[in-house]
DNA sequence: TGCTATTGTCAGCGATCGCTGACATATGTT
DNA sequence: AACATATGTCAGCGATCGCTGACAATAGCA
């Protein structure tokens, strides 16, 4: 699953946690922070601290994999765009 | 590359920042935050809130996959150590 | 329906966020 | 060296974090 929002997140860890069948409370204990914090993050909060969420996924074996969306692939490989635009830069405005 | 740092996300990010050709301040203004902050979270900051990274991420194309790690092929599939505990659960202590 | 486990809600608190904006330190070019 | 660009540093500020701990609401089961 592609984590692009707080909410992709939350979904991430409930689902997951549930998998593993252990409640808010034991989550909680094995990545040292409150239940509290846990409903927060489930519930997709977006100013949670990146620390901690990486420790929320990393007690859930969750796995972050972070690569360059590779979209279009209109252009032959080889072609530096970014390249050529500076090679020409008469009015790099 | 897999993220399960905030270091990591530091270096994820300012290696693809680098590829792009974007220094800190076009960064910065891209994704709506201070340079300060692009400083701190290449750092490696471990409190950064979540949703500037994200925006960050999504800002330099960086895709986020979670996915189930996946460490041991020791078992054969189809077996679920889970529910063959839970299935012997004489003394589950 | 009762009983239990789980999940959701909240106020008040100390701690830390991210911002600004000016200055210091690389890095690179001529 | 001189200059321009990029990056790193900091103090003070308002805003928000995550925690506690007790209670309410919901789900599951007998």
């Amino acid at each position: 699953m592609f984590v692009r929002t707080p909410a992709d997140l939350g979904a991430v860890i409930r689902d997951r946690r549930k998998q593993l069948k252990l409640d808010q409370a034991a989550f909680a204990k094995r990545i040292g922070v409150s239940r509290y914090w846990v409903i927060l993050i489930e519930r997709g909060h977006p100013r949670a601290e990146l620390s901690l969420v990486l420790r929320a996924l990393d007690a859930l074996d969750i796995q972050l994999d972070a690569g360059v969306r590779e979209t279009d692939r209109r252009r032959p490989r080889g072609v530096d765009i970014d390249a050529i635009v500076a090679k020409a830069k008469g009015g790099k405005s």
